[in-house]
RNA sequence: GGUGAGGUGGGUGAGUGGCUGAAACCACCGGUUUGCUAAACCGGCGUACGUGGAAACAUGUACCGCGGGUUCGAAUCCCGCCCUCACCGCCA
């Protein structure tokens, strides 16, 4: 969420940077709700803390006066019955108080929940996928350039290398069985991944894949996404729809020490999405599904540093996608096409030859302080106050997609010949059948 | 899953109703002393929000796992939940 102290401070600003999203009006109006909310915060808090105070200094006066009306002072005990009803109003005032503090709390909570993060400088104006900005293109997409062939799914069941009808027997649609080549071809991109991240400089952690609701709210899925995952709701835990999810708090609550930053972590997990409200061509075969596996990472970073560290992560994710030689793009989102809690949003995209559309495989995001200030997550530099931290996160990558790429873009008529990088994790260089 | 013990500041740990935002020690920071280092000594050393202030800072309130309750007054008593440890059961 923003911090409150932004938008008091600095309203125009905010609101000129979220226009860029394409709000409505309605939500733009929460803006001067949130700010008037927050003046009836301190209104009442003022009060309240000056009753607490008087009531604190009640109590001592009236523990003096019962022990002398216990050693026979009859006016000390008669008087400390007086001020015990004096308390008894205080309190009753203060507990209105508290109550209604409790309701403006809740108001302006759910109300900064809806508003999404400011974009940068950079971000585009627009709507739709459409306006995003192409900010590098590394493919021959043209008509008479290397295309057509068979579809990932196609290739799939003649060399068998995953089955969608058995992942809906033994679950449902969207789970897929990785078999053969094609399970170990996921699990070498796997550890290539994770190999490239740790030579980078990040540390890798297994983190659990499912968390609860705290962490769950940490990052923005609760309640924003709420539909989108998984439950378990005997123990109230969510699957995770990304990494992203359990490492990003793990510093939840935590105060940094300034000369660990920035802190970079990498998590190979499998991911788990519902997908609600997904259709048509997009679930086609790998597109879409609802488990895949992902190498996500992630960074905490100085606020100074962070867009000099997103810089740092759109090259890693590059390249990976040079050494595996597919064909991609790199787009910059606009303002209606980000992300909710995304300050600045790069999408990797490789090019699929055999569908002609582009699919997305990595999505690298500056949060700046809209994630760390939901989680509390600071830093300190010597005797300073505690700042929030930035946080940013970045598929490297995401599996299927890649897979599907690999698959299409690499058939022959001997079969599909695995990348050079990867042959060393696969062990083979070619799948026939 | 059952039984028992327990969760206090960065760490160890005292504290069973008021004088405790919390002893003591360790760690850490500043200073004195000192050829240097160490030791010793002195001082400081949580977070959030409010109020005043340009700021340094001062001051009020809250926070002793989390949430309720009892009481004039709760770290301390009561209830629920979460977690940790030990033993038993089950088991990869």
């Amino acid at each position: 969420m923003l911090e409150i102290k932004l938008i008091r401070e600095e309203k125009d600003r905010v609101i000129a940077g979220l226009t860029k999203r394409n709000l409505s009006e309605e939500i733009l109006g929460y803006i001067d709700r949130v700010v008037v909310l927050d003046d009836e915060r301190k209104n009442i808090q003022r009060e309240s803390d000056e009753l607490l105070a008087s009531s604190k200094v009640y109590a001592k006066q009236i523990g003096g006066l019962i022990q002398k009306g216990n050693s026979g002072d009859l006016e000390a005990a008669k008087k400390a019955e007086a001020l015990k009803n004096e308390v008894a109003g205080i309190k009753e005032r203060i507990s209105e108080l508290d109550s209604r503090s409790k309701n403006v709390v809740q108001e302006m909570n759910d109300l900064l929940y809806e508003i999404p993060n400011i974009p940068a400088h950079v971000v585009p104006k627009g709507k739709l996928p459409e306006d995003n900005e192409v900010v590098k293109l590394n493919a021959d997409t043209s008509e008479n350039a290397k295309a057509g062939g068979l579809p990932h799914w196609e290739l799939g069941e003649k060399y068998r290398l995953f089955d969608f009808t058995l992942g809906t027997k033994l679950t449902g649609s969207g789970f897929p069985v990785f078999m053969g080549k094609g399970a170990a071809l996921e699990r070498a991109l796997i550890t290539f991944f994770i190999n490239e991240a740790v030579k980078a400089g990040y540390e890798e952690v297994i983190p659990p894949l499912l968390v609860n609701e705290d962490t769950a709210r940490g990052t923005g899925q609760l309640p924003d996404k709420e539909g989108q995952m998984y439950h378990a709701t005997k123990d109230n835990f969510y699957l995770i729809p990304t990494a992203e999810v359990p490492v990003t708090n793990i510093f939840r609550d935590e105060i940094l020490d300034g000369s660990s930053l920035p802190i970079k972590k990498v998590a190979y997990t499998p991911c788990f999405r519902r997908e609600a409200g997904s259709y048509g061509s997009d679930v086609k075969g790998l597109n879409r599904v609802h488990q895949f596996d992902k190498v996500e990472i992630v960074q905490f970073s100085h606020p100074d540093k962070s867009y000099d560290q997103l810089q740092e992560m759109l090259d890693h994710v590059e390249s990976l996608l040079i050494k595996l030689g597919l064909p991609y793009r790199i787009l910059r989102l606009c303002g209606g096409d980000m992300g909710f809690t995304s300050a600045l949003t790069y999408d990797f995209e490789v090019y699929s030859i055999a569908q002609k559309k582009w699919l997305e495989v990595s999505s690298v995001s500056n949060f700046e302080t809209y994630q760390s200030n939901r989680m509390k997550i600071r830093f300190r530099s010597g005797t300073e106050k505690p700042t929030l931290v930035h946080t940013l996160n970045g598929s490297a990558l995401a599996l299927p997609r890649i897979v599907a790429g690999i698959l299409e873009y690499y058939q022959t008529n001997e079969g599909i010949k695995i990348p050079e990088v990867l042959q060393p994790y696969t062990g083979f260089d070619l799948i026939e059948k």
